[in-house]
DNA sequence: AAAATGACCTAAAAGGTTTTCGGAAACGTA
DNA sequence: TACGTTTCCGAAAACCTTTTAGGTCATTTT
C-alpha cells in the first residue's frame, strides 16, 4: 500500500511481470522480439510500480546524457532566456535538459563551470554572451561540441550565431525613407561596442543607398541608457532643427529621446519619427507612442543555435559566424 | 602524445600509478589509509591524464546527483533568475548544478518536466511562480523535497518563501508620512492578484497607524502597466486635487504616473511624491526623477529558498509560508 | 523421424565509481 | 620461532540499465 521509499528499478518490474530483466527492458523500449502478451504484462507491472528508468544508469551505459550546458556571462536574463526556450523547442519537448551556469563575467568561474559540466558529461555546450563583441574561444581540447550565441567566438573555426545588426539598422532606415523622411539622425551606445558599430554601419549604408546625408553629419555615440536618449534629443535638435527622424541604438535610448523631444514641442511621429532597437516589450510597447523597433529574433537565434548544436553532436557542424536576420516591428512612432 | 579521445577513467589512472582502482579512488578522495608516497603517485597520474571523475557513475552509486531542478511557470526572467543566482550562491560555488525547466504556464508541460527531472534523480526541486498567488502543490508523493519561491504552495505543509508585501507597502507609507505627506493615494494592479491585495492591505494598515485617510477614499485597482499609471494620474488628481503622495503597486505604474503628473503641471517630488514597487532597475533608476521603490530582495529570497532546500534534503524542513522582508530604496521621487 | 527454421526469452557483460572486507606484508613482543 | 598488531593495499560487490550472444522450445520442412 505505502509507496515504496526507494524508486522501483527495472529488476522490480521484471520480477513482478515474471520475466527477465533483459525482456523487461526490450518490452519497455520496443526493441527485439517479445510476445504481445508478455509486453502487456511488463507494461502493467511498470505502471503498477510507477517505474521510471534511471537516467543516470542509462547515460552511463550509452554515453549520452541528453543534457546540454548553457553558459552565460551576463546575468542570464536578457539573452540567456530566449536561448533556453529555443533550445527546449529545438529538441522535442523535454527530450533534452539544460544545465544552466552563470559565470557572472568571471573567467575563473567560467572555467570552473566548464569543468563541472564536463564531469557531468553534457552532450554539448551553448555559450551565450552579453554583447555581440567577440569573446575568447573555449572550444580548444573540449570533447564536446560548442556553439556560441549572441557573442561570437574569436576563433573562426568555431560555430557562432549573431544577429545581423548591420541589416537590422539598414531596415530601419529604409523604412523611414519609404515613409518620406529625409533628415535622419543616429543615436547609439558606446563606440567600442561591436553592436554600436554594426548598427551605425547599417544606418550609413542605407543612407548612402538612398543618397541621403546623415542628419547632424555624424553618428552620436553615448551609452545605452534612457538618460543619454534625453540628452541626445537636445543635441540632435540643435545640430539640425529640421531633423525628421532618428534611429536609436536601443529602445532605452529611444524612450528617453521620445520623451525629451516631446517636451521640446516636437510631435512624435508627425514632426519626428523614432525607431528603437531590441523590441524590449516592456519599454517599446509602453512608451507614448509605442515604438517602431528592430527585433533581433533572439528566440529564433536561440533555437537555431540549439538545432545546430544538435547537428554538431552528430558530427555535422558548419563553422563560422552565422548572421541571423532581424525584423522591423512597425508601431506608431513612425507614421 | 595525442590526447585520448575517450576521457580517462580511474582505471587508467590506477594503471599508470601502478596501484589498484580502490587505492586510486581512496587516494583521490582522501579516504582510507594510503601512504603519502602512493597518494602522490596517484595524483600525478591523474594530473597527467587530466582525469575528471565521471559524475554519472558516482551519482549512480551514491544516490546523490548534486543537482536541483528549477521549475518556473513564467518565462524565467523576472523572478526565476534571482532565484537561480541565489541558489548558485547558497551551495558552494559550482558544487550544485541547476537543471532549468520552463513550463510556460502549462500544467501538462509542468508534469512532464517533473517526470524527467525525477528520472534524472535530482536531489530537490525549487518551484518559482510568476505571481504571489498560491499555486497547486506538486509535493504529493514526490521522493524529493520541494521548496516554493515567490508563489506559495496551496498546501500549508509545504515550504514556501514569499516577499512580505504587506510590510513592504507599509514601509513605503511610513516613509511618506515621515517626510510630511498627509494625503496619500494608492494605485495598483488587478484586484484578483494576491500581490495587489497585500500591498493595498499594507498601505491601509500604515495609514491607520498614522491616523490618516486614504486620498480619494479607495484603492485604485487597474493593471500592471505604464499606461494604467498615466490614466490613474488623472483619476487621482481629479478625485483629490490636494493629493501629495502616491504609492504605486509597481514601478511600471509609477513611471506612467510620474510622467502624466508632470504633464499636468505637478512637480515630482515637490508637489507629489511617488513610490514604486519592484525596484526594477531599468525602470526605477531611469525615470525622471529616479523612483523611490520597494525592493523585494529576490536574490536573498532565492538564496534562502535554496538554503532551505539544502536543509530539507537533510531532513530538516520547516513547513509553512515564510514571508521575507522587503526594503525601501529611497531615491529622488520622494523628498 | 530427423533436421532446419523461427519465435521468444535469458544470462552475462559493460559502463565508472565508491566502499567493504579481507589479505599481505612489516614490525614488535613473548 | 610463534604470535599479535599495525599499516597499507586489492578483490569484489553494488548502483541500474541496455545489448549481445546464445539457448530453448514449438513448428515446419525434408
Amino acid at each position: 500500500m505505502a509507496p515504496p521509499q526507494r524508486p522501483a528499478t527495472i529488476t522490480d518490474v521484471a520480477a513482478l511481470a515474471g520475466v527477465s530483466i533483459a525482456t523487461a527492458s526490450k518490452a519497455l523500449n520496443g526493441r527485439g522480439q517479445v510476445r504481445a502478451e508478455t509486453r502487456r504484462r511488463v507494461f502493467q507491472a511498470a505502471e503498477e510500480l510507477s517505474f521510471q528508468p534511471n537516467a543516470l544508469a542509462r547515460s552511463l551505459l550509452t554515453g549520452q546524457t541528453r543534457t546540454m550546458g548553457l553558459l552565460t556571462s551576463d546575468s542570464v536574463g536578457r539573452f540567456g532566456i530566449p536561448v533556453l526556450l529555443g533550445a527546449e523547442d529545438a529538441f522535442g519537448a523535454g527530450e533534452m535538459a539544460v544545465l544552466l551556469c552563470d559565470a557572472r563575467g568571471d573567467s575563473i568561474r567560467e572555467q570552473h563551470h566548464i569543468r563541472t559540466l564536463l564531469a557531468r558529461r553534457v552532450d554539448g555546450l551553448i555559450v551565450v554572451g552579453e554583447s555581440t563583441d567577440p569573446r575568447p574561444s573555449i572550444s580548444r581540447d573540449l570533447p564536446v561540441p560548442v556553439v556560441y550565441a549572441y557573442a561570437p567566438s574569436e576563433d573562426p573555426d568555431d560555430v557562432s550565431f549573431v544577429p545581423d545588426d548591420v541589416d537590422g539598422a539598414a531596415q530601419a532606415v529604409r523604412h523611414l525613407v519609404t515613409i518620406g523622411r529625409r533628415r535622419i539622425a543616429h543615436v547609439t551606445g558606446p563606440q567600442h561596442y561591436q553592436a554600436a558599430q554594426d548598427r551605425a554601419a547599417g544606418v550609413t549604408l542605407a543612407l548612402e543607398e538612398a543618397g541621403l546625408p546623415m542628419s547632424g553629419g555624424q553618428v552620436l555615440y553615448g551609452v545605452w541608457s534612457q538618460r543619454w536618449g534625453r540628452q541626445a534629443a537636445e543635441v540632435v535638435l540643435r545640430a539640425d532643427p529640421e531633423v525628421d527622424a532618428v534611429v536609436c541604438g536601443s529602445d532605452q535610448i529611444a524612450a528617453g529621446l521620445v520623451e525629451a523631444a516631446r517636451e521640446r514641442g516636437r510631435r512624435v511621429p508627425e514632426d519626428l519619427a523614432v525607431v528603437g532597437y531590441d523590441n524590449w516589450e516592456v519599454l517599446s510597447t509602453e512608451t507614448r507612442p509605442p515604438l517602431t523597433t528592430v527585433d533581433m529574433n533572439l528566440e529564433v537565434l536561440g533555437r537555431t543555435a540549439a538545432q545546430h548544436l544538435f547537428a554538431a553532436m552528430d558530427g555535422r557542424a558548419t563553422p563560422g559566424v552565422h548572421r541571423m536576420p532581424c525584423r522591423l516591428i512597425i508601431r506608431e512612432s513612425t507614421v
